[in-house]
DNA sequence: GTCTATACCCGGATAGAC
DNA sequence: GTCTATCCGGGTATAGAC
C-alpha cells in the first residue's frame, strides 16, 4: 500500500547511518527514495518526523539481530563471545551509536530516544547473561555484571569509532580480541 | 601576532568538538571569533584547511594530556587505572572521537590523519605500560599488551557513545568500572 | 497523494576595494 | 590583512494545482 512510506523509511535508514542527521537533507531522501517532495512532506511533517520512524524502525532492527545471537542455545558466556565475534561491517559503524554523535539527535528526545532504548535493552539482555555465567562459575561472582555489560557494549562502539579514525577494522578486531581475553583469563579460580 | 589566525583556529576546533565537521560552517566561526569572512579567506583558503589545522592543535593537545598522565611516576598498571578514572565533561564527548563518525573527515587523509596519529599514540603508549605491569606480574604476561590497550581506549570512547545515548554520564562511568574489575582482578596466581 | 512553484536563509566560496 | 559585494546551489520547508 503504502510504498512511499516504507521506501521513504528505508531510505532515511540508510542515510542517517551513511551521514548522520545533519548530514542527511529531506533532497538527498526524496532523490534516493525516488520520492518527490510533496509526497514525502505530504507523509511527514518535517525532516525530524521521518528520522524518528526511520531510527525507531532502526533501533527495533538492531534489538532484533542482538536477541538472536544472544537467545540461542548454549553456555551463556559462549553467547556473549559469539556476539563479541559477530560478523560487522567494521568501518561502517553502528547505525544507532552514529547517532550519539550527532547534537541535535542528543539534544531532541524524541530523536535520542530510540538509542537509549537499543542500548538499554542491549545492555540488560547482556548483563543477564553476565549473571547466568556467574552462577556456572564462569565469571568470579563479586563482579557487577550491569557494569561488565556496559563495558562490553562500550568495547564494540568504541572499536568502530578506532576503525573509522585508522580506516582500518585492525583496532575494532583488537579491542575485541583484548576483551575476550580479560573475559576468558579470568581468576575463576573459585571452582 | 597573528590575533586572527589564533582565534580562527581556537574556535574551529571548539566548533569541531560540538558539531563536528559537516555541522562547522565557515560562517559559524566566524560569526563566533570575531574575524570577518575576508580575513578568514586570506589565512585560510578552505573550510577543510583550516579545519586540519584545528584538528591538528586539539590532537596534539589530547595527546600532551594523555602523556602527562601516563608519565607521571608509579606503578604501571596504576597509572592506566590513573587515566580511566581522569575527571572527563563525559556528555562533551571525545574531540578526537567525535570526529570520525564524519565521513568527509574519514573520507579526507588529511582530515583523518590527526585523528589515526592520536589514537595509535595513545595506544602504543597505553601498550608500553601494559607490557610494564605484565612485567611486574600484575598482568598475565599470556595476554597481548597491544590488543589489550585497544580494549583500554575502546571503553573510553565507547563509553562516551553510550553516555551521550543516554544522556547520562553513567554507562561511561559503568563502562569503565567493568574494565577496572577486569584488569586488577585477573589471574595473576603465577606469582 | 503527488506535482510544481515559490520562498528565504545558509554554505562555501570568489573578486576587488581599502 | 580586512572589508564589502556578489555568486550559485542546497536546506527546509509552504502553497496551491492536479
Amino acid at each position: 500500500m503504502n510504498k512511499s512510506i516504507e521506501k521513504l523509511i528505508t531510505t532515511t535508514q540508510a542515510l542517517l547511518w551513511e551521514r548522520g542527521y545533519v548530514g542527511t537533507s529531506p533532497r538527498a531522501i526524496q532523490d534516493r527514495a525516488g520520492v518527490g517532495q510533496g509526497s514525502m512532506y505530504h507523509h511527514f511533517r518535517t525532516k525530524a518526523e521521518l528520522a524518528q520512524a526511520a531510527e525507531e524502525r532502526s533501533a527495533a532492527e538492531l534489538i532484533e539481530e542482538v536477541r538472536a545471537l544472544l537467545d540461542a542455545p548454549g553456555d551463556p558466556l559462549d553467547r556473549v563471545l559469539t556476539y563479541l565475534r559477530r560478523e560487522r561491517d567494521v568501518l561502517k559503524g553502528c547505525r544507532i551509536g552514529r547517532l550519539a554523535a550527532d547534537p541535535e539527535v542528543v539534544a531532541d528526545p524524541a530523536l535520542r530516544k530510540p538509542l537509549e532504548h537499543a542500548f538499554g535493552w542491549i545492555t540488560e539482555r547482556l548483563a543477564a547473561l553476565l549473571r547466568e555465567a556467574q552462577d556456572c562459575g564462569r565469571l568470579p561472582q563479586e563482579w557487577d555484571a550491569q557494569s561488565l555489560a556496559a563495558t562490553v557494549l562500550a568495547v564494540i562502539q568504541g572499536g568502530y569509532v578506532l576503525a573509522r579514525a585508522a580506516n582500518s577494522p585492525a583496532p575494532f578486531e583488537q579491542a575485541i580480541e583484548g576483551l575476550i581475553a580479560l573475559l576468558t583469563n579470568n581468576a575463576t579460580a573459585e571452582d
